[in-house]
DNA sequence: CTCGCGTCTGACGTCAATGTCAGGGTCCAG
DNA sequence: CTGGACCCTGACATTGACGTCAGACGCGAG
């Protein structure tokens, strides 16, 4: 498929997929006139390649990873693996870290709402 | 206390202090020379405005959330209320997305360290 | 008084992922 | 074979929370 179609089923813009072939994240083949052609599995990898943007990795740090994801059956650098790690450990903090925050919100939302109408106080949604 | 002192105390720079009070989340007295005057409770307030930052709201929607703060002793108004509840679940959705990446990331890990020295595949930390 | 550190304002730099535009080829349906 | 939709490269623009620097003033110790 070409590159278009392949931002469409995936859900990000024509650039962004530009972007990640420069950032080492995705490759493709190029048709005669140099044009990028992807198949079918690329669709998957982009998916993941924007969940861990979501997590929080970056560029580069998504490229550090990725072998781990390629070829996970040969071993990986312990570089990579390492980072995987990390990556992992970090995202439980920035977790617990939301927890926190979360929590910090419930308190206000509810002192608010103790001075508001009063209305559906403990109701559950 | 002067900027400094609230920055060292907060655990924040300088600079971004200032930056608050130019968004409007942090005011301050100033003295005859012109210097910012900070209380003791600024201390509170400013950890906690960076806690909103670490959950991903941004310097307008602090503004936005922040008279629930003040004054939850009385009622704020509808849309700062409002505002508040939405950045709550803002939070509940980033903590899922974050799960499901920390889930990725797991299996990649376990996948990899089949492949590996097969060294502690199971024990615990 | 002065030395050195703290503070002031204002402005430009940064970084990363992406938007956007320009100027030019490609591809296919009609 | 032509028009419109798609693709190419390259480059500049954007956003937000700061960092950093310059030039000037404030302040307390010695």
């Amino acid at each position: 498929m070409r590159i278009g179609e392949l931002a469409s089923q995936a859900g990000v813009s024509v650039r962004s997929l530009r972007y990640y072939e420069e950032q080492g994240l995705l490759s493709s083949t190029r048709s005669a006139s140099g044009q990028r052609r992807y198949t079918d599995k690329e669709v998957e990898r982009v998916r993941f390649i924007q969940r861990l943007y979501a997590a929080g990795l970056s560029s580069r740090t998504i490229a550090e990873v990725l072998p781990c994801v390629e070829s996970p059956s040969e071993k990986t650098s312990d570089e990579a693996f390492e980072r995987l790690v990390q990556e992992r450990e970090r995202i439980d903090r920035h977790m617990r870290e939301l927890g926190r925050a979360r929590e910090a919100l419930d308190l206000l939302i509810d002192a608010n709402r103790a001075h508001r109408g009063l209305t559906a106080c403990v109701s559950p949604v």
